[in-house]
RNA sequence: CGCGGGGUGGAGCAGUCUGGUUAGCUCGGAUGGCUCAUAACCAUCAGGUCGUAGGUUCGAAUCCUACCCCCGCAACCA
């Protein structure tokens, strides 16, 4: 069977609401779907949330909701989020899908060689049911800011999954570039951090403290924890184990990750594959965070950016735009409201907006919206397509904004409305004119191609607009400018 | 000496590996041009001791040494 092309996104934990991390997830990985697929590849482009789990049992009762009842509700905000985005994802699957469930299981039951039984010690809160870090008992006095109660020293029994004895194969593996990570500096902070090796992972919890959870198999007594559950997703929605068809996509072309998660997916989800025999994801694609003004953003700071409240307020294709050219792809990125409005009122509205309409515009005019013959647009395109393989996606519509401002500076030095002087009496100027604005269209119908896997929609107008030969009138505005959260310029001047 | 990333005109970045024309780009600012276009577009100009101090070299943002500053991470966080 041939290999088909899959990509995944890290699968949010449904206890809140999406923010602009879960976004960028869902936009770097549909920008690569919509790549591959113009090159004509099959990409199954998986997404999905996470529905386990103490907090959300908790979230559940306090809303007087079991916690199926309450996932039920909750994981249609990040459905929202993914569509809005126009995330073009094949699958969506939660984690209390009953075929995950089974397969999980049977996940568990293949790996039970590398699973012991011990016992997990740790710093607990009665009140918040949960294990701390011992930094975050530093950090809050050692006492629990909710329940005023200091942390207890208990220990339980749990599962355990030797990580540690995988080590040196999942270490063998990335340095060998077997599973790749983007970047390169990501790979080198990782390695230094397993120098010493994988740690074993607890996988279960005693019941009686994690109710809502897979069952561990042949062990009433235990549940499953967190990541062995949230790893397993990747194999699960494409059917493994049971069901046919998942091998012509395992293993994964891209996995879509935060850097904050990156040592899950580095270390314990390459471990859990080893031990199942299965091969493991050909790159982690680790993307940064988004701060605000330089700043993390937090709740309690009250910074977040609510990614839907950007697209509502100026569409789709900006916000892909903005976080995909101005965030950079590989690293940490700022995101203000300033920024923001400034690269869509200048970069959207002035450059790429107002080159299609002028263009569109001449044709209407001098040539009653006929184009005539259309050539190939002619711009090198090398290095829009090594970005794209690099995965600096940033860098690759960098190149379709070089390619707005020449042609907005070919338009200048042309200057056709000179040229449109001496149509009436002159056919010599009339094919010249002819062959400019052909020519222009040419360069907007491969700028619209090259936007195909970053702004859709717009892609899709241009298209519209020119490629019948006849230019069809614009509805309107292109881009309409837009000022919300800045003051607009010309205000002040009037 | 914990690990990693970074410090380049007002802002954001490229250039550093493989030293060598006037340190490049976008935004912002100023001036001029144009009128097809969304007060858009185009051109020109202003603005940088390339974190600091030494060193190597005919020549350093680029190599070496020391130091200063900023950011992230430091393991069960879904």
């Amino acid at each position: 069977m041939e290999k088909k092309l899959y990509i995944t996104t890290a699968i949010p934990y449904v206890n809140g609401t999406p923010h602009i991390g879960n976004a960028l997830d869902y936009l770097l990985a549909d920008i690569w779907t919509r790549y591959q697929k113009q090159n004509d590849r099959e990409v199954r482009f998986q997404v999905g949330t996470d529905e386990h789990g103490n907090k959300i049992a908790a979230k559940a009762a306090e809303a007087g909701l079991d916690p199926q009842t309450y996932t039920n509700q909750m994981y249609t905000n990040f459905e929202l989020l993914m569509q809005k985005m126009g995330a073009s994802y094949t699958d969506f699957i939660r984690t209390t899908d009953p075929h995950h469930i089974g397969a999980v299981q049977f996940i568990w039951q293949t790996l039970l060689p590398y699973i012991y039984k011990g016992t997990y010690e740790g710093l607990y809160c009665a009140g918040c049911e949960a294990f701390i870090t011992a930094k975050e008992a530093t950090n809050n006095g050692g006492v629990c800011p909710d329940h005023k109660a200091p942390y207890q020293t208990i220990s339980e029994d749990n599962y355990y999954f030797k990580a540690s004895a995988l080590t040196d194969r999942v270490k063998e593996a990335i340095n060998s570039g077997q599973m790749q990570i983007v970047p390169e500096f990501r790979k080198k902070e990782f390695l230094e951090l397993i120098k010493d090796g994988l740690q074993d992972v607890s996988i279960s919890r005693p019941k009686k403290n994690l109710s809502w959870g897979v069952p561990v198999p042949g062990d009433s007594e235990q549940v499953m924890y967190v990541w062995l559950d949230a790893l397993a997703n990747y194999l699960t929605v494409l059917g493994f184990p049971d069901r046919q068809g998942w091998r012509v996509y395992w293993p994964a072309d891209i996995q879509v990750v935060g850097k904050d998660i990156l040592r899950f997916h580095a270390g314990l989800w390459p471990a859990m594959l080893l031990g199942l025999g299965l091969e493991l994801p050909k790159k982690l694609l680790v993307h940064g965070h988004v701060n605000v003004g330089g700043v993390k953003m937090s709740k309690s700071i009250g910074n977040v950016v609510d990614p839907i409240q950007v697209i509502d307020e100026y569409g789709v294709d900006a916000f892909r735009y903005f976080f995909s050219r101005h965030i950079p792809t590989l690293d940490d990125g700022d995101f203000t409201w300033d920024k923001f409005e400034n690269a869509y009122n200048t970069e959207l509205v002035n450059d790429l907006g107002n080159v299609v309409q002028r263009v569109a515009s001449m044709i209407t005019r001098y040539q009653a919206g006929v184009i005539g013959h259309i050539p190939q647009g002619e711009h090198d395109m090398g290095t829009y397509h090594e970005s794209m393989d690099n995965l600096e996606f940033d860098k690759a519509i960098d190149e379709v904004w070089l390619m707005v401002r020449s042609l907005n500076q070919y338009i200048e030095h042309i200057k056709p409305w000179e040229i449109a002087k001496n149509i009436k009496t002159d056919t010599e100027a009339e094919s010249h004119l002819n062959e400019v604005l052909a020519y222009a269209v040419g360069a907007l119908l491969q700028i619209g191609d090259l936007l195909v896997p970053f702004l859709p929609d717009t892609a899709a107008k241009i298209h519209h607009i020119f490629e019948t030969g006849v230019v069809i009138p614009i509805d309107g505005v292109f881009f309409p400018r837009v000022y919300i959260h800045t003051t607009d310029p010309r205000v002040k001047k009037a």
